[in-house]
DNA sequence: CGACGACTTGACATCGATCAAGCGAGGTGG
DNA sequence: CCACCTCGCTTGATCGATGTCAAGTCGTCG
């Protein structure tokens, strides 16, 4: 991941990570929500847009300065949320894929004081606090759906802090991809090829361990034929068998045709 | 911790582990929220209980079978949230001290399917959890009190994950102290002498350490002088300098009495 | 007294961090 | 267009941190 083919903003160079800008506003996002309820919401959120904002290169937005004040979805792209650690390390919390809710959660209203970083080539729509509030109020059918959505990403971090805290690097390591996978499944792509835009460094971040190690893990499971690279993607030889080795329990499944 | 002085139930020695039987219930709760709000809530939340219950040794609940179908108040003594991983670890994801409700939250309301165990020494009163969200609906002051002290057992959690993903086995150690410390400032005991029933194999379930790594930083943290140690009783030498060290942010603060 | 549980300690193996060097692709400036 | 720089990744050598296995101590409980 983050190999240096994709040069230095990895995602710019992918479809996938530019494709949105012309696209109606929250697809991703409508997309998603749509694993979990059958009520199209696409019209009631678009009318809580307050603008869009594209970034070229990763620019962290910072919660003290009222950067964050507007709610962020991810249109295309990816974003992390992250804080600075009194030792000087960085700790990446957590990750946003395309149509992801980034600063605002029903479960958990409170302040989160992190701070985000969008990656090179991410796309987002900001919303209006109050009015989302005041809709969710009103469309009890909405409120439901966003907050399965809200508790499958809750369920899904829950599972990744327990391995991280408690199993070695490689399974944390798998575990993580196994996310990115669910977290692409999110928007109907299931695929068997795992983009992100994350450089090493920041999976580090994300797993508690250095750069120089998350290397040698890529390497070890390469070798031993677990995944297979290309550039900036990563396949798993045999997925099923790897979630099942690990427990792993998918929240975002994808949703029969209705 | 959990020396072997204190016996197989390490807790059922301790004055301040079985004093709570006769009290009026409650009584540890209404403390604690008493440090954020000065409006007295004892009477509302005393019209829901359910019953008591004592734990003479250790004890798991099981979610599953339904132990959990009522909200757990913890009067006295101790408890945790763990959960079995694929490898046949054990995880302890929360712990909870006297006055914590254990299987219930307003911010993240969904089902945490975690299991609970009691330690040997606790007792515990039972609430309606159907009456207690209708009270909330109405108290709107004691709906807020009791979310400002959710919100502070959030903000702690998410500190201690991220030292328990990040930082090296003695810090991890030092900050879970830490944790305890707040916990116990909680019902209004502000220790020098932190005391808690739980064993070195728990305190590793809880740290992703092995116990016999928690018993070498033990020795270590003691012979260093950071901390003293007696029998299951720990004090810090310098909490303050811990504190400032660690970046510790206490979120349980001492109440200026009103 | 004997069994047991929690903790301690030592020897050793493995994991992961650190430091340092090198490589390759992009970007930049001559 | 080429020379050079930077950035992200890789690799090797080495050190420290942590896990594993095993033996031993010390209380408690029956």
């Amino acid at each position: 991941m983050g190999h240096a083919k994709a040069g230095k903003n990895g995602a710019a160079l992918h479809p996938e990570a530019v494709a949105a800008p012309e696209t109606v506003p929250l697809a991703s996002l409508v997309s998603r929500l749509g694993k979990f309820s059958a009520v199209e919401s696409g019209d009631t959120l678009r009318s809580l847009v307050r603008g869009r904002r594209g970034y070229d290169r990763d620019t962290p937005a910072w919660a003290e300065r009222g950067d964050l004040a507007s709610i962020v979805v991810i249109e295309s792209g990816w974003a992390y949320k992250f804080a600075i650690m009194h030792d000087g390390r960085r700790h990446i919390a957590d990750f946003f894929g395309p149509g992801a809710i980034c600063n605002w959660s029903r479960l958990s209203r409170f302040e989160e004081q992190d701070d985000i970083l969008f990656k090179g080539g991410a796309s987002v729509t900001l919303l209006e606090p109050g009015l989302l509030d005041e809709k969710l109020n009103e469309d009890a059918s909405l409120a439901s759906t966003i907050k399965r959505h809200e508790l499958a990403r809750a369920m899904r971090t829950t599972q990744r802090i327990r391995a991280f805290i408690s199993l070695p690097a490689m399974e944390r390591t798998l575990l993580l991809l196994l996310d990115f996978a669910d977290e692409l499944r999110t928007v109907g792509k299931a695929p068997d090829w795992i983009h992100t835009p994350f450089a090493q460094a920041e999976l580090a971040d994300m797993l508690g361990l250095t750069a120089v190690h998350v290397s040698r893990v890529f390497k070890k499971l390469v070798d031993t034929g677990i995944i297979v690279r290309d550039g900036n993607s990563v396949r798993f030889t045999d997925r099923r068998r790897i979630e099942r080795d690990l427990a792993y329990r998918r929240f975002f499944q994808a949703r029969r045709s209705p």
